[in-house]
DNA sequence: GACCTGCTGCGGTATG
């Protein structure tokens, strides 16, 4: 294979790839021999450079040159964070092997292989073997499992920044530490599309002291934004999310080109889509597809399929397209409604013209009015490659219990050479002693609080001090625990005739009455029974309701903030080329006569008073979470002044405060109210942190093993594991409120729900900006759309006993 | 008058 060496083996694999039709990530030569020359580091590029193969070929080019450096059985790990990408990855891989006419296998190793497959494998390990982060930790789980990894030269990780600001991520990181052990000379490279912080997402892979390179594409990707607009602005609704009118306009769009696919942000709004469309066009019906992640499996990877093959024109989908299979035909992304975060939406746009030569085309269709600001937002954020951060977790305790277990179930450990092993990672470089005493204790007897309970005590410690797991039944149950994905119970779906399609909230079908009809996956079906967690069901026709599930929430980045509160700022006069902005223009110059548009350095207050009562509206524009927060924080402090009590509602830009008294704010208090001294003080007084840190750690026993997921096949329901977590969380905050656990739930409140670290600079850039106090006596464009939302929900920031009292008085007023 | 939402991802097996 000398074909291989050094810089021919550069040129001959770029000509061997560029005849198969691929587009090689152009490495240049001085590039590509680090990767023979015992270089980790990470390769950056945007989707569609053919990256993952590029790396792939310049592994294993060093393997070809020198193959006497090499023994047998498993030389490369491959992790990617989707079972769908192993298989196609692993394919190609096989070929290439073939090709080249190397005797390697590539083999796959995940909850999709077959358990003959598996069995084999571990008799005799393949040469590159393809994993899930979960599927890594389960071979670490085995007994005598070092000897898979005696001849193991490299681990590679596709798709890291996927992974980089999630537990797998950190799951990645502890399983990297634990083949260190084994190789000490371990190559570790990481492959990712641009974020925000790639010197630190380099870092939380390779903290390790070794030679590091990292290798960025110098081509950039091309992508048209074009903006949908509806004919007239009276059409665009001025608050909403579905964008219903604007099907006509999208109709075309699909028409002319080869395939599409059409983001939307929620699955219920991917189902009204689906039907949106067919209404439109009739003709679509066989074309048209719909996925997202609580349609049939099975279904699903049918559509992936015919989308790759050319034969649908068009798949409706939620996130669950946004990693995956190159969808070669696919040639136009339309994107409804906001898509949040500029990398979102580089991704969304990217699984069009898949290749670097194509320009990448994404249509935005905005859903109600000033998300046409957002576009102009995205453009220039694109413009000037503004990409969020993944924030890197860190001392995620639950994981590492979980990582200890697996080591228990496996060989055992020695806790202070594993300590000084996990002390080297990125997510624990910060753990102390004391911590780790916790944990180990944790393991053996449950802790102080938990050690009368027997099933706590799961690892023994043997006469060497080896900490090893006995008992086949806690070997077994932690296999089948494994990963730290929690998911909601949810029921299955189910033709009465057979035929699965697909996952519904439980909540849902108990709302659902008698005679009333759902859709799901396209189809309308009624309930025949339900039984066992599953919903029997016949095919129906006629009105049915679009279910709508309890899902995360996307939310605004931040990035995408600084820009949408810049070009809103300048909206008056927009630049020529600004086309969204000056379509918008009726609005907001209504918005500028009836209130303000508040401008760079401004922070907009708006009181309105109207037959309803007295209206608080601030728009932070820091996105719905964050304002959820803040509305509390503002409603608590104002609640202070005298005593008041609100209801509130918000959306991505701003939030109401709605009172029937008058609300004592003016120019004078204004500043205190909006102080950053303070803060997260007045916040734990203005929510329930407990309640709160009490919900999170539902995930976190879950993750730990506190509480057990899956008995052999049946999943346990929402519910019991709801209440089985809130018990133990109890009697730990009780007992022994400084647990390591419960102190990671009440981090994990306040990094991710309530994420201070993003609450405290939106106050330091209120106090820095002149706050313009406003008097309407009608909504304002900016207003309006909130208030809509508060008719949908309201939440409440007074107590039920004092709302009980004011509405018997009501009740008693009117008797 | 304008409207009616909430993402994604994973996962058993031992031994002669």
């Amino acid at each position: 294979m000398a074909a291989f060496e050094d810089t021919n083996g550069y040129r001959i694999i770029l000509q061997w790839m560029e005849d198969k039709g691929n587009y090689p990530f152009k490495f240049q030569v001085d590039t590509w021999k680090k990767f023979g020359n015992g270089y980790s580091g990470m390769v950056i590029a945007p989707t569609g450079f053919g990256k993952t193969f590029s790396v792939f070929l310049a592994l294993i080019s060093d393997f070809l040159s020198h193959p006497e450096r090499y023994g047998t059985g498993l030389k490369m790990i491959w992790v990617t964070p989707l079972r769908s990408l192993a298989k196609d990855i692993a394919k190609a891989m096989q070929e290439a092997m073939d090709e080249i006419g190397l005797d390697w296998v590539v083999g796959v190793r995940n909850g999709d292989t077959d358990p003959k497959v598996r069995q084999q494998q571990v008799k005799s390990m393949p040469e590159i073997l393809v994993v899930t982060p979960e599927s890594l930790h389960l071979l670490l789980a085995q007994k005598n499992h070092e000897r898979f990894f005696k001849n193991l030269h490299c681990i590679a990780v596709d798709e890291w920044h996927e992974l980089l600001g999630s537990k797998r991520g950190v799951m990645i990181e502890l399983g990297i530490a634990q083949l260190k052990k084994y190789v000490r000379k371990l190559k570790i490279w990481g492959i990712t599309a641009t974020i925000g912080n790639l010197d630190e997402a380099m870092e939380v892979l390779i903290p390790y002291d070794i030679k590091k390179a990292k290798i960025t594409a110098k081509e950039h990707k091309k992508i048209d934004i074009l903006p949908v607009f509806p004919d007239e602005i009276e059409i665009l609704p001025w608050a909403g999310h579905l964008g219903a009118k604007m099907a006509d306009k999208i109709v075309p769009i699909i028409l002319n080109s080869r395939s599409t696919i059409v983001f939307t942000n929620t699955r219920s709004q991917s189902e009204m889509w689906y039907q949106l469309l067919l209404d439109a066009y009739p003709d679509f019906a066989g074309q048209l597809a719909i996925h997202h992640s609580s349609i049939d499996a099975h279904l699903r990877i049918w559509i992936e399929e015919n989308l790759s093959n050319g034969k649908l024109k068009a798949v409706v989908s939620t996130s669950s397209l946004d990693l995956g299979i190159d969808f070669k035909p696919v040639d136009t992304v339309i994107q409804i409604g906001s898509s949040k975060g500029v990398a979102r939406f580089l991704q969304r746009a990217g699984r069009s013209g898949h290749s670097p030569f194509e320009t990448s085309r994404i249509y935005c269709v905005p859903t109600h009015s000033l998300e046409l600001i957002e576009v102009a937002a995205l453009k220039e954020a694109v413009k000037q490659k503004v990409i969020e951060p993944r924030e890197p977790q860190v001392l995620c305790f639950d994981v590492l219990v979980q990582f200890l277990m697996t080591l228990a179930v496996g060989d055992g450990f020695m806790p202070d050479e594993v300590y000084s092993r996990v002390k080297q990672t990125f997510a624990f470089r910060d753990i102390n002693d004391e911590e780790w005493k916790g944990m180990l204790e944790f393991l053996t007897i449950g802790g102080s609080v938990l050690k009368s309970y027997e099933e706590f005590h799961k690892v023994v410690i043997t006469d060497e001090g080896l900490y090893k797991v006995t008992s086949r039944k806690i070997a077994m149950l932690h296999r089948m625990n494994m990963g730290v994905i929690v998911s909601d119970a949810m029921l299955k779906v189910k033709f009465i005739s057979g035929g699965y399609i697909g996952m519904i909230e439980e909540y849902f079908i108990s709302r659902l009455k008698k005679d009333e009809k759902f859709i799901l996956a396209g189809r309308t079906l009624e309930v025949a029974m339900i039984k066992d967690m599953t919903v029997f069901v016949r095919a129906a026709s006629g009105k049915a309701l679009v279910p709508s599930y309890l899902g995360g929430r996307l939310p605004l980045s931040s990035n995408l903030s600084v820009f949408l509160r810049e070009k809103l700022s300048g909206a008056l006069n927009p630049k020529a080329s600004e086309k969204e902005l000056k379509f918008l223009h009726p609005l907001l110059a209504r918005q500028e006569e009836r209130s303000h548009i508040p401008k760079d350095d401004e922070f907009l207050v708006e009181l309105i008073k109207n037959r309803e009562g007295y209206h608080l509206f601030m728009y932070p524009f820091e996105g719905r979470l964050v304002h959820e927060v803040m509305a509390a924080l503002i409603a608590y402090r104002i609640s202070k002044l005298a005593p008041i009590s609100f209801s509130m509602a918000m959306n991505d830009y701003g939030f109401e405060l709605f009172s029937d008294k008058e609300i004592p704010l003016n120019e004078e208090n204004l500043n205190r109210i909006l102080t950053r001294d303070n803060l997260m003080t007045d916040v734990i007084s203005s929510i329930n942190a407990a309640e709160m840190a009490s919900r999170k750690f539902r995930d976190i026993a879950v993750i730990s093993g506190m509480v057990i997921q899956n008995y052999a096949g049946k999943q346990r329901s929402n519910k019991s594991l709801q209440s089985s977590a809130g018990l133990i969380f109890k009697v730990l905050e009780d007992h022994d409120p400084n647990h390591f656990l419960v102190r990671q739930a009440y981090t994990e409140v306040f990094n991710i729900q309530l994420q201070e670290p993003r609450l405290v600079e939106a106050f330091r850039r209120i106090e820095n900006s002149r706050i313009i106090l406003k008097y309407a006596k009608t909504f304002t464009p900016l207003s309006f759309p909130i208030k809509i939302d508060s008719l949908r929900q309201t939440l409440s920031s007074e107590g039920l006993d004092a709302r009980i009292q004011r509405l018997l008085q009501q009740a008693n007023r009117s008797g």
